[in-house]
DNA sequence: GTAATAGTGTCTTTAAGACATTATATG
DNA sequence: CATATAATGTCTTAAAGACACTATTAC
């Protein structure tokens, strides 16, 4: 079946076991916005959700499980997961990263399958519009408390909470709040994507830290017009608030600096 | 060859390619040191080394590698890891951890080969005394900038590369720096070690940062004798200076406070 | 004394932290 | 005017940054 090392007579043939597949799981994150109040503006309440899909065949036939599938021999494990992630949303470029690999024996009933885990960060209307289109019963957003509660196929309950404790990190670490915002936003809204994520998240003077301090100044610039005139946006308050928007700066931390 | 999918009868046979071998490479780095000056006592001069072995068999003979094999059905990609590091340096307990999959269609002729890349940090002590029992025709340390200069097998220099970018973001974002350390230490060391890995590192008051500042406060830890008094050493000064160890907490970095 | 490393004093500027206050627009 | 969010004022304390200065000990 695996027709390999071929191109050296002297080679060692393999007499090995070779795996029997090299799948990607992908973790995929939206957030969710819910309009809270119809009487007054006033900021949309937001939860974190991941995509899972239920299985229609052994192993774990009806159990949900994460997105993925099997790399091809023509591709690397990055394009696999693109792929799949393509297959799922429709989205072609968010942000995907890979985060680990699991490679227990017996993790997979089908046989010695070491499965690399991504996870990809999806903004909410990108997938609102293609969740539409395809059959909704197979594939789901749970809140990630309720897909923590479920009983899981695989070993996917480890990979979503590693996962979760990734994105967690990235959140607080990197610029990928982006992800979940649009391109311009105010300091209410990235304070409130940040406490989606990271729930214990907490800063008083927030918008003091993010727009006048010296080591973080920078990584959020104000948006104005042409005229230089600063941009205001009042969907979410009353009083008009500044927008922001990323610039391109990622911040380099140090424990000894 | 493979001998899969026994379990159910029903699942559909494998009909696909599986890969040719799930292997691990391994770049392990360690510090060593030269003492400078015979006359006055002085910090030894550092520099950062890899382990590279000379492949003798095909592809890539006589080419420098890094060391690594391929991984078992019976195990983890991280338990071959451990098994690997302890071929080479007999060394138990290293910091080692993953960092990264190699899957480029074509990265080794020998196959459909996915490699699994980790780092290894290895106190210089250690492997001092292993390096007199291994052959050293085979096995060598070579400078960071040596061994990116050669021209290694595969795509070893890419993962050369992307380990140092790692183990930089590492130094300065967690305490790995106890790796390359004794258990008590004193600052100049600890600059010192972080200025090997990371050079353009550069702190003006190093000492009144990493003692005084509430944040940072904690990672390490004055070391005291058993009567309360403080611990000194003048291994590298003439004037003894404070020993300190670093404690087990962690920082928790974020760019948003 | 000189050299080499360790560590402190002092002053200025910047940031953090807490909290009250003011600002703006809606219904 | 009550409400909801945005943003500033003010005061205290902590930390950063610069740099001169003192301390210790081998030789």
């Amino acid at each position: 079946m695996n027709s390999m090392f071929e191109n050296e007579l002297n080679y060692s043939a393999n007499k090995y076991r070779t795996p029997d597949g090299a799948p990607t799981d992908i973790v995929i994150f939206t957030i969710l916005s819910k309009e809270k109040n119809k009487v007054k503006k006033s900021l949309p309440s937001r939860e974190l959700y991941v995509m899972l899909i239920q299985r229609n065949i052994w192993p774990y036939e009806r159990k949900w499980a994460l997105p993925g599938g099997f790399t091809r021999e023509t591709e690397t494990v990055y394009s696999c997961a693109e792929r799949e992630l393509k297959e799922e949303t429709g989205v072609d470029l968010a942000h995907l990263e890979y985060f680990n690999v699991y490679s227990d024996p017996g993790r997979d009933p089908r046989g010695w399958i070491i499965s690399h885990a991504f996870l990809a960060l999806v903004n909410e209307n990108v997938l609102e519009n293609r969740r539409a289109a395809v059959d909704a019963s197979e594939v789901r957003l749970y809140t990630v408390n309720e897909a923590l509660s479920l009983d899981l196929a695989f070993d996917h309950r480890q990979i979503l909470q590693d996962a979760l404790q990734r994105i967690r990190q990235r959140m607080l670490t990197t610029t990928i709040a982006k992800e979940f915002l649009p391109e311009e936003f105010t300091i209410g809204e990235l304070y409130q994507v940040i406490q989606t994520v990271v729930p214990e998240f907490e800063e008083k003077n927030f918008i003091r830290k993010i727009t006048s301090t010296q080591s973080r100044k920078g990584i959020i610039e104000e948006v104005k017009d042409r005229n230089g005139s600063l941009e205001l946006s009042n969907r979410y308050s009353q009083r008009a608030a500044q927008l922001y928007r990323f610039t391109d700066l990622e911040p380099q931390l140090s424990i000894y600096s």
